[in-house]
DNA sequence: AATTTTTATTAGACTTCTCTAAAATTATTA
DNA sequence: TAATAATTTTAGAGAAGTCTAATAAAAATT
């Protein structure tokens, strides 16, 4: 009775949806490259998704996602998309942002989660507009590169 | 070999911390009250913590911290105290945000955690100086006000 | 088509953290 | 101090996720 998902089980499910959009269709092998896993723990999380409705797979066949599971995936991919973003606002390197976005997304709040993205969006969406959010911004660029220094 | 610290060892560190901050010495009881688990799991992971050199305890008597433990015990908090701080900046209801903090104090790479921390400090030391921080603060409010009547 | 290589699956074990239930110890109070 | 209550500890098990090694299936190559 149990429907919460886990937090491994949705970077499988965005991991999935990815290499979907990517190439058409997913394989174990890619989803345990992209993971950093074996192919059995793969195979393993797909019986489990697949007991929770969210993929279907047949053994050495393909894998795709459920509508239920596709659905998942795009909230989890937004909510990555965000907290990457947000990252690279407050200036964590691309590289770093793209990893820590991953332990981000999980497990927070759905209010957190709101506020997040809502300052992404207030920023991102009048970044080249009123001046004061400009500066913002440049002040912030300054204020880490004089702390860069004291180093 | 491995001295890596598990993000739920951390929990207990800070935990420990803050008990003996307010009443002087820590019981099994109000570590397992504090994180929510059974006396039994608190046990357990002193007995970990104590193989790490990160505790010290008797059986049947109180816990206490070693050096190597407070100072560890001292970065988890301050890290804790900065996610708070931030979460509470882009308006993360209190309660959300002190639960939520937990979640983000673990696991994140240095360089974000860097980030996070110089954003806070950039925003709460420069708060009631120039205009244009005072002025964005406030614009976010009202943003976050107009979506929030939209739903 | 037969052989080799690649990919996928299973079985079984391990880690980390958790729990319940029972036993041991300490504290309280009558 | 004897009985009761509260706390702590142990033992044993379970969930989630991972791994290795062996096996099975599919794909590629000769």
């Amino acid at each position: 009775m149990n429907s919460e998902i886990s937090g491994r089980a949705e970077d499988y499910l965005r991991s999935i949806y990815e290499i979907v959009e990517r190439k058409g269709f997913a394989r174990v092998r890619d989803i345990a490259r992209e993971l950093n896993v074996k192919p059995s723990s793969v195979v393993e999380m797909l019986k489990k998704l697949q007991e929770m409705n969210l993929v279907i797979y047949e053994k050495y066949g393909g894998v795709r996602l459920t509508d239920k599971g596709e659905e998942l995936a795009e909230v989890v991919k937004r909510r990555h998309e965000t907290f990457r973003k947000f990252l690279e606002l407050i200036l964590v390197p691309k590289d770093v942002a793209l990893r820590d976005a991953h332990i981000l997304e999980h497990r927070l709040h759905p209010k957190t989660i709101l506020q997040f993205t809502r300052f992404v969006e207030f920023i991102t969406s009048y970044a080249d507009h009123p001046r004061f959010i400009r500066r913002w911004l440049e002040e912030f660029k300054k204020y880490c590169k004089k702390k860069e220094k004291e180093i």
